[in-house]
DNA sequence: AACGCTTCCAACCGCCGGACC
DNA sequence: TGGTCCGGCGGTTGGAAGCGT
């Protein structure tokens, strides 16, 4: 296309960073907002590019941003979600309240990759080097399982993109209805809810229909119980069942989603199938699917935060305090424990979700 | 103390997709 | 409809800090 660089003018600065260049973009991002991010820096008085102002805040200089050490529960959360989205650091960011993508993916590669593939573990697969699965049950089972995972993959993917956008847009709503004077920029955002599911969805009540741009795609809303139906193509018997608690968020979600499966041409699904994917903290999902938790969950229960059982393999000390996993990877066993855990939530045959 | 190697992370680069004209 | 702008994302890199010899 052509189009300029942003950073190709001449006299602008590069590298680090000084204390006096912070002040300058924290002073102003403070009265103004951010705006533009391209007419930021002369209005600031930096000689910087519009592209490196917006990095050195979100990765920063933003006041809500937690630095320092990673926990074990992150470490887990981590590794689980790399397994099922891969380097989509900012989607794995959402679930790791106020780390940045930038210092995950960091840490992902200075400490994680290394550790994984130390224990001859493919942290790009999340297999063991020999390219076998990780785990002795049959293919089949195994195939299902990694189908049903990829699926669950798509659908958090889809999830994750559809609650950014729905943060973003309230955090423009509650900007403009603020005098012009405050920020446009969150900077006092309030705490993240502590559920993965945005806690600023409201419940939803009653049914919607809707079609689907697609011709050859349906969404219904049931409006029994809160659920969702999801015809993917016509003549196509599989039906997609859906739950949640807010119609916006479901339908988006259910587009994307949608779209998703037709481009890879349900790829992995079996016609004639129900599935059935949404939200886990809601009874119906244990009581439908028979299971504890959805993805987040498991992930989430898969951190050892207030679950045993399973995840008692966590290298979860005695006491029930956590271990640090730098504490853990240098100890044979407990290591071992610990690093089996995380291999068995990530490629276990036997999914809770199948 | 000096040197070389490794580790770590802040910052840059290039690409992509949505919005706008 | 196509071109451009802009923000965001993921991959990569440069250099400081740490470590071993």
């Amino acid at each position: 296309m052509g189009r300029s660089l942003c950073c190709d003018k001449v006299g602008l600065k590069k590298g680090p960073w000084t204390p006096e260049e912070d002040e300058k973009l924290l002073a102003h991002i403070e009265e103004h907002g951010h705006g533009s991010w391209r007419a930021l820096p002369s209005k600031a008085g930096l000689q910087r590019c519009g592209k490196s102002c917006r990095l050195r805040w979100t990765n920063y200089l933003q006041p809500d941003i937690k630095r320092g050490k990673f926990s074990l529960q992150e470490e887990q959360t981590i590794i689980q979600l790399h397994a099922l989205l891969g380097n989509r650091w900012s989607a794995i960011a959402t679930h790791l309240s106020r780390r940045t993508d930038n210092e995950i993916k960091n840490y992902w590669n200075t400490h994680l990759k290394k550790r994984l593939a130390k224990m001859g573990i493919d942290p790009v697969t999340h297999k063991a080097a020999s390219g076998a699965p990780v785990g002795t049950a049959d293919d089949v089972r195994s195939a299902k399982a990694a189908a049903s995972l990829s699926h669950m993959a798509q659908w958090e993917s889809a999830r994750l993109e559809a609650e950014g956008r729905l943060a973003r847009e309230s955090t423009m709503r509650a900007a403009a209805s603020r005098p012009t004077s405050v920020p446009l920029h969150p900077i006092n955002l309030p705490e993240p809810a502590a559920s993965p599911c945005l806690g600023l969805l409201q419940p939803w009540q009653g049914a919607a229909k809707l079609d689907l741009e697609s011709p050859t795609s349906t969404l219904t809303f049931i409006g029994n119980n809160n659920s969702v139906s999801l015809g993917i193509s016509e003549g196509d018997p599989t039906t997609w069942r859906l739950r949640g608690d807010d119609p916006e968020r479901e339908e988006d979600s259910a587009r994307r989603f949608l779209r998703q499966q037709q481009m890879q041409g349900l790829e992995g699904a079996e016609r004639g199938d129900e599935h059935i994917i949404g939200c886990g903290e809601e009874p119906w999902f244990q009581e439908t699917v028979g299971v504890g938790a959805g993805l987040t969950d498991v992930l989430l229960a898969g951190s050892g935060v207030g679950a045993h059982g399973a995840l008692e393999c966590w290298g979860e000390s005695g006491n029930g305090q956590a271990e640090h996993g730098g504490q853990v990877s240098g100890d044979g066993e407990s290591s071992s424990s610990y690093w089996s855990g995380i291999l068995g939530m990530v490629v276990s045959s036997e999914p809770p979700f199948l």
